[in-house]
DNA sequence: ACCATAAATGTATTCGTATACAATTGACAA
DNA sequence: TTGTCAATTGTATACGAATACATTTATGGT
């Protein structure tokens, strides 16, 4: 069934009924009615692929991010797929695993479907690909990579801000020596975490301490393995700020595997606030990175861009802020 | 630029550089080579809305998922990805948030965009959107409906496998009140699993109690309620089951709040093994759904009846089985 | 009633790929 | 060399919707 067909029942042409279809205002009301009730009658849905083939566009956006399995992901996609459909765009939605082929061939999917645009929170591997989206025109929103250029976007997040404010609040409670746990090695979301954290140790007026900074992987077993490490120490810190809340939850067992308590000997501060976080034990003090203004830069970024793909993108930016919970505290005098 | 551009500057028609692209063995491999040298010189990309147009098919499969943030949802979606981009198809998904409306909404963009077939996680609501579905010969798996026909197949989980191990576990352990926070009411998903409850009850030779049996949301919230409903009770159970692991977490939390301990005070059952339930504290027991078998039942449902849409469709059964973690022990002895 | 003009509708073509069918080429035998 | 047949390659068209342009119909003024 198309729009022939319709048009046929309704005694009016093909033209006619697209026009019906796409709210044009030239056709006559009365008119417009006998197409959509047809229309309504054979339930009839337009060829989205006719459509798109024509149009040159097809009213979707890719969304590429690493792990679907992080919870802050979820989020995140419950906020920018709401947002989507409220404007009749549809997503397409893909899984990197953090491997470079599949982001290859995940990036060559959307090119066939034709996407509008694409969110890449997964930016961390190689700028291949992105030449790819940026050669073929598609506007493209990074996160957290900080460069802009033709049809290119960035919507980064101002951590400084809540990381000051997690090393003010630690260092109110007489913490001076707050170590942290970063992300997986190499990626440059990772440095920027790393270096807010490094910069507000400094402005708070506290010593950096090398040994005080390890390696995760954004997972929890990331932060189980540092925590372990950090345990060792013989002079260890007395907080630890965590790249991401898994990371944090991940330190948070370790210290309980081991016979401690949160907050009492060790403060723990998480990343990105996940609901996750109020829901362990002892709820999380965390930097809250809020999901829907990045969800709502990223869609208005990718619409600008999409409108105008020659014009050079902008620069987004979403603050961090502090939220204090229960796994932060003063730190139990040792003698 | 086109399939004919390439023709053109490999020296041949825009047939040839269909059949290369196709893989078709009519080509004679040094014309193939030729054409291919030239696509992988100009990056080409063909118009998939072109191909899905003549070709009558997307290459694409809906999946309708409730609610993206429970956690067992992405672990699903991680498994059904996966398993439809190692056969070169695209996933389209979306979410109802429970809601009727957006489901008939998500029905019609899948339908628009002329998937291949739609999974859909979140049958719950209405048969309406199905019946949509079934009109336009779009193949449908279901989860737990139990209902099949032409191009409608089902993958239902065996609950009872999993909740007689539990039950049977909870009473070796010596619990003979063992109590079931259910999921949202009216949802044939929540009848199957509290059925399942039921039957291994007696089955078990234990006394159903409908006292013991709450309403919950599939979220941490309903498990809160519904448990801090069952501690007012006098006579209250010594164990809970309930019908997810949110569920589980929240009454876990109730319980801790109180200031009692799971497994001294109250043995919990969870119910999918989300990843979380490992990581919560204690570890809980639960019963496992497994995941990735879910995504391929799914998969291949939706890939036999679109390979013939008129045929009827299958019923699929994946079992559940128990894991032993640390919410469950003997009951305290109370006096 | 008639013309000018605006409003409404229709006709024909385009988007890019796949493929039925047609045409050409090549291999081999006689 | 020519014919036969298979292997290649090419030509033309269809898929379904949108729209430039053409045509018809309605409206209003005289």
């Amino acid at each position: 069934m198309d729009m022939r067909d319709i048009a046929k029942l309704a005694g009016v042409s093909s033209a006619t009924v697209s026009r019906v279809i796409n709210g044009s205002d030239l056709v006559r009301p009365g008119t417009a009615e006998r197409v959509r009730r047809v229309i309504d009658e054979l339930k009839f849905v337009p060829n989205g692929s006719a459509t798109t083939l024509k149009y040159g566009k097809s009213s979707s956006y890719g969304l590429i991010i690493p792990d679907i399995t992080n919870p802050f992901f979820p989020e995140f996609i419950r906020s920018f797929e709401g947002i989507l459909v409220a404007k009749n765009q549809d997503m397409l939605m893909a899984t990197t695993d953090f491997h470079a082929s599949k982001m290859q061939q995940t990036i060559h999917r959307m090119l066939v479907r034709q996407v509008d645009g694409v969110a890449l929170l997964a930016s961390e591997i190689e700028t291949g690909p992105i030449e790819t989206l940026i050669r073929n025109r598609v506007p493209l929103v990074t996160m957290d990579r900080r460069l802009i250029g033709r049809g290119l976007s960035d919507v980064s997040i101002h951590y400084l801000s809540g990381m000051t404010q997690a090393v003010d609040h630690l260092k109110q409670l007489k913490h001076h020596k707050i170590g942290y746990i970063g992300g997986s090695a190499g990626l440059t979301i990772s440095d920027h975490r790393e270096q807010a954290y490094v910069k507000a140790i400094e402005r708070a007026g506290l010593k950096f301490d090398p040994r005080y900074v390890r390696v995760g992987n954004y997972r929890v077993s990331g932060g189980e393995t540092a925590m372990v490490e950090l345990l060792e120490m013989k002079d260890r810190p007395t907080a630890i700020i965590a790249a991401n809340d898994l990371t944090a939850i991940g330190a948070l067992r370790v210290i309980h595997r081991e016979g401690l308590s949160v907050p009492q000997d060790f403060s723990i501060v998480g990343f990105d606030d996940i609901e996750l976080s109020d829901i362990v034990f002892p709820p999380l003090t965390t930097i809250r990175l809020p999901r829907h203004e990045l969800a709502e830069a990223f869609v208005s970024a990718l619409e600008s861009s999409a409108k105008d793909p020659h014009a050079v993108g902008k620069q987004y930016t979403v603050k961090s802020s502090l939220v204090v919970r229960s796994s932060t505290g003063a730190p139990r005098k040792r003698k």
